[in-house]
DNA sequence: CAAAATTAATCAAACGATTGATTGATATAA
DNA sequence: TTATATCAATCAATCGTTTGATTAATTTTG
């Protein structure tokens, strides 16, 4: 059945993405994530050509929609620019606690000093959400929403960086909080919305003049 | 001569953190590190044991330091908690910037799901820091310096994340500020204050109310 | 329709390459 | 001599990949 053979290369990758994401690139044989998935060895070469091909094909199954849902948000000409940065600061922590196992193997292969075809093609469908993010903070100066003299690169690097610490270090992060990180409930019901409070208060005090911030 | 074996070895230590912080913990093979410090490959297990005696002896070799220098703003009864934390600010991205590509290595292991010895070691001593900051927070909350309702680990997750998104991923940071930041000249004279002042400003927005910061 | 031909899927086994580590010989120094 | 340092050669293990055979499914043909 054609129903069953979709789903057993996405079955692959469900595991695939588990295992790498547990090992490292490095760490995942192909021997793990085949015994993982229960197929032979050579079902990851024929359908996915390689390791690398079966990584960037999970890769690909994830990045797709979320640049979509950027790009409307950036778009949407009904919103101020403070509104479009605040949904997509939440888009982004609901997406990425969903998947952040993924997150982290991504950090980790984008970490790397020596550049790859497969860090290359990584870094180059990042950049796409960077740069949703910086057109939106232009905007924002332009029309007088923030201030003037912010560094958006750097406000960047808050957004990005802040969640990935969270998410990256699970270790040290579980123990400051108090929680594992890697619990999902907690993740959800807690963590989540906390995230997205703190976010959106530390973004408005630092771009734009806003008294209920004050306390 | 005595002299000259322990900077054979500490010539060993250097190359070794560079090749390791390069290719990752895996990608260094003895083979590449030995090569590249220019001493046989049986040295490496030679001097230090085995491949991951040699990683743990980088990481030893680095930690001591940073720790007391930390612990000694903390202590400072002179200084009002801002200042305290404006300082570390201070300490920390010189240091990190100083030993940046260390820290990728650091921030690779310690993102690992599966904990071992090693990233258990590792995170014991990174806690040392985090709760350091989490001190120096907690006084100033008490004392009336910063708002009452912060998200104290939230605040130490951007002050960690946002520099290790700059220097984890450099593909990915050098694009968006038009720069290699594996450019020494420009980290040292351009990026470090660069990074200084934003994240002063950003969370001097968010701790405390500083009407020097609206614009 | 059924038999034959073709294609797709699956598997155990093996490939060459590379890995971290070890060996035993040799050189150096105390 | 004794202890340390260095080396080329080699070890077994593991890596990602390929192979050739076998089975299952699909299409073509008579």
């Amino acid at each position: 059945m054609d129903k069953e053979k979709i789903d057993k290369k996405e079955h692959i990758l469900d595991v695939a993405e588990k295992v790498f994401s547990d090992n490292g690139f490095d760490g995942a044989s192909t021997r793990l994530i085949s015994g993982e998935a229960g197929v032979n060895m050579a079902m990851l070469n024929y359908y996915f050509g390689s390791k690398e091909g079966l990584f960037l094909a999970i890769f690909e199954r994830k990045i797709s929609s979320f640049q979509t849902l950027l790009q409307n948000i950036g778009n949407d000409e009904s919103m101020t620019s403070w509104d479009k940065l605040a949904l997509c600061i939440d888009k982004y922590v609901d997406r990425i606690i969903v998947n952040n196992c993924f997150q982290k193997l991504i950090n980790r292969e984008v970490s790397m000093t020596k550049r790859t075809e497969l860090s290359d093609k990584i870094t180059e469908i990042l950049m796409v959400n960077v740069l949703e993010i910086k057109k939106i903070l232009d905007e924002g100066i332009k029309n007088g929403s923030f201030f003037k003299d912010i560094d958006i690169q750097m406000v960047i690097a808050t957004i990005f960086g802040t969640k990935n610490y969270v998410i990256n270090t699970p270790n040290i992060s579980s123990q400051m909080l108090g929680h594992d990180v890697r619990d999902e409930k907690f993740l959800e019901e807690k963590l989540k919305p906390r995230i997205k409070t703190y976010m959106k208060r530390l973004l408005k005090a630092y771009l734009m003049n806003d008294n209920d911030n004050k306390k």
